[in-house]
DNA sequence: TGTACATCAGTGAACGCGCGTTCACTGATGTAC
DNA sequence: TGTACATCAGTGAACGCGCGTTCACTGATGTAC
């Protein structure tokens, strides 16, 4: 548990800790792997401040928690997003977008886990599912739907499909970080089985593979 | 938090104490829905007795956790065979199997978390997975193999592709246990979808689904 | 059949620990005059 | 330019809590004689 020397801010300068104190959680997070280990006293010893001092920045312990999850899922969704922007092709769109899924969860394989299972916590067993939730399932189903429209999948049903997509996805993101030892399969080959197969695309190039 | 009213047992009966601190502990675990939650002292709470009456029966707290999942993986293995003893035609086994995977997560989401996320803690993250947990996936290869072989799925890698099977079933089941307000479809929808598409099923009465 | 006693099932008090949070404080620094 | 002071950034000690675990114990019960 390495502790950073610390220098007391200048004076007007005080929120620079805010971002360290988030920086220190998030590490912290990363890599003990459970969100438990992200105490106030933990992660003050990594920041290099006392305990209290988190209390000018974060109304208590959960703040901290749920500001992670915020900075996590804005850039879950901005890496997404970033993906398919590159692809023209509906096919490639929808692949790169499922690439970069896995992709996230395989380098912040915590955050992932955090995300997912914060939003049980926050929204609890019955209740709706938050808009920005469903806001980044709507895109999968867009891209699904445009490879419809292209003539590229076989798909009746886009909203079915893309839930099929997802839970495998999130299937492969999870196991795939709890279980390193396992012997899993080229990563490409999986992935295309699960777009192509689960998306019922149909050119013979991309359903061959 | 309920609490057992309890009596004494009788000399030559104390064993029966360990029986009833395996299902106070799994009782709690599937009511909080957090393996932190099963405290020694939670549990002595939930079973009517002491905390230091515990350790007569098992070592320490970890001890309680680990007969916890014993219990369920061997719960979880029967349920899978039970269901697919019953069937003959090599589709139907594989997806009476699979369904039985899926219901088996959604009515003990807490134990079915459990087992997975302990496999974690237990072997490590880069240490070979168990031959227990290895078998388990042997039997979904062989469920596969035996649809290529009556020539009823068009798949030429029964691992790969059952691979993609398994992480679609378990983030179906891991999903469905955290998002329980999310606007599931029809399950045995889904569960055709990744079932016949993954298995790469090709009797069109299936593969229509 | 009666009784002493070993054994068994389980208890109550105590320990040290790390936790979240509170409170009164300190000392450096920028600013008003 | 010098100095008093308000403010800001952060501290140290303390609180009560639930935890895992230890220890010496108690009292009911079956059994040997």
């Amino acid at each position: 548990m390495t502790e950073i020397l610390r220098e007391r801010n200048r004076r007007g300068e005080g929120g620079k800790l805010r971002a360290d104190i988030l920086a220190g959680a998030t590490s912290l997070l990363e890599q003990t792997g459970s969100e438990e280990a992200v105490t106030l006293r933990a992660v003050a010893r990594k920041v290099g401040i006392s305990a209290p001092s988190i209390y000018a920045h974060f109304a208590d312990r959960d703040a901290i928690v749920d500001a992670i999850v915020d900075t996590a899922f804005a850039d879950f969704n901005a890496a997404v997003r970033a993906a398919t922007a590159g692809e023209a092709d509906p096919v490639e769109r929808l692949r790169a977008g499922c690439g970069a899924y896995v992709r996230f969860a395989a380098e912040r394989p915590n955050r992932y886990k955090l995300i997912f299972e914060r939003q049980y916590q926050v929204a609890g067993p019955d209740e709706p599912v938050p808009a920005i939730r469903r806001q980044s399932f709507e895109a999968l189903v867009a891209l699904v739907q445009a490879c419809i429209d292209a003539g590229l999948s076989a798909s009746t049903d886009a909203t079915l499909d893309s839930t099929a997509i997802w839970v495998a996805l999130h299937g492969y993101a999870t196991l795939h970080a709890l279980m390193p030892g396992w012997p899993w399969p080229n990563d490409e080959a999986l992935l295309n089985r699960i777009v192509y197969g689960l998306g019922k695309i149909t050119s013979p190039e991309y359903f061959a593979s």
